[in-house]
DNA sequence: ACTATATATGTGTAAAATACACATATCATA
DNA sequence: TATGATATGTGTATTTTACACATATATAGT
């Protein structure tokens, strides 16, 4: 059933961004952050440079919004702007050393998670999970990166 | 690699919750509803019958915020209010049919987005998938609550 | 049973986030 | 060059949100 792997999906991602664990994180790292700025930083640390255009297409809000969100992070000394090389329209955004450090900090909160959940496991389920989640998550991007060219 | 499952998982959950598939989502079930209701919805329809508290604390807003969106969904006829049956104090929200409908739609192209990715799977490959995610998946939520248990 | 304390929900209100309208700068193309 | 498209940013009205407070029910201790 692919609704049983669907559900176990929200699951997982209910936990690893529940607000709970969002507030253990920043706990943690030290550094009080504004819960609509993490996907922000998260998106800029992994993705990034990326332009507030796309940010703000990712994130669902106005570029607007983002723009002023974008300027609070640079502000925060988590990011910085520089112009595309390729495009000067472009001010895209710079994760810093310290914005790495906070979305480093993020990650290994997760990672916690899911090697606490992975503990008793063999290796080769580990393994074969790994291999397989990754094949699905690169499937589902393509996906969508094709509705995104067909949009 | 654990990190590596770490971003696969990220990686899945950006794609089947970008607002590119909630705009999706909602253009074809032909409702509009406020992106902050979603969440909500969501979980009032797959962990529901749930109150307002539990329910602001796994988005991680207020109650009293909580308590107004739910009204909302209350006065779009998608969930009712009913009082707890061991606890009176609680008016949890139930998911309606109309509800119930719309959660139907989201999860069906959330399995349209996996079942594309999963197309070209061996059925041992897809059922193995299936199983080690639903285990991770129970693993990490039973670490939240323990978490949750101590706070 | 009674009191005190804790929990669930809801409302009033000030602060903050957001979207829309508009402005400017850069790019792409005829 | 001239024209339209795209990226970014700012002003402002609306909406969302959190905090303070109020009410109702539950729980524990006496």
């Amino acid at each position: 059933m692919i609704n049983d792997l669907h559900k176990a999906i929200l699951d997982l991602n209910g936990v690893l961004h529940s607000p709970r664990i969002e507030n253990q994180v920043m706990q943690q790292a030290g550094v009080e952050l504004d819960r609509a700025l993490f996907p922000l930083l998260l998106r800029i640390g992994m993705r990034g440079p990326i332009g507030v255009v796309k940010l703000a297409e990712q994130v669902g809000r106005d570029h607007s919004t983002v723009s002023r969100q974008v300027a609070k992070l640079e502000s925060l000394g988590l990011i910085t702007r520089q112009s595309g090389q390729a495009d000067q329209r472009m001010k895209e955004a710079c994760i810093t050393d310290s914005g790495q450090k906070l979305v480093r900090a993020i990650a290994h909160i997760h990672d916690g998670i899911v090697e606490k959940a992975l503990e008793h496991w063999s290796e080769s389920d580990r393994e074969q999970l790994t291999i397989l989640m990754r094949k699905l998550a690169d499937s589902a991007l393509s996906y969508v990166n094709i509705k995104i060219e067909q949009a």
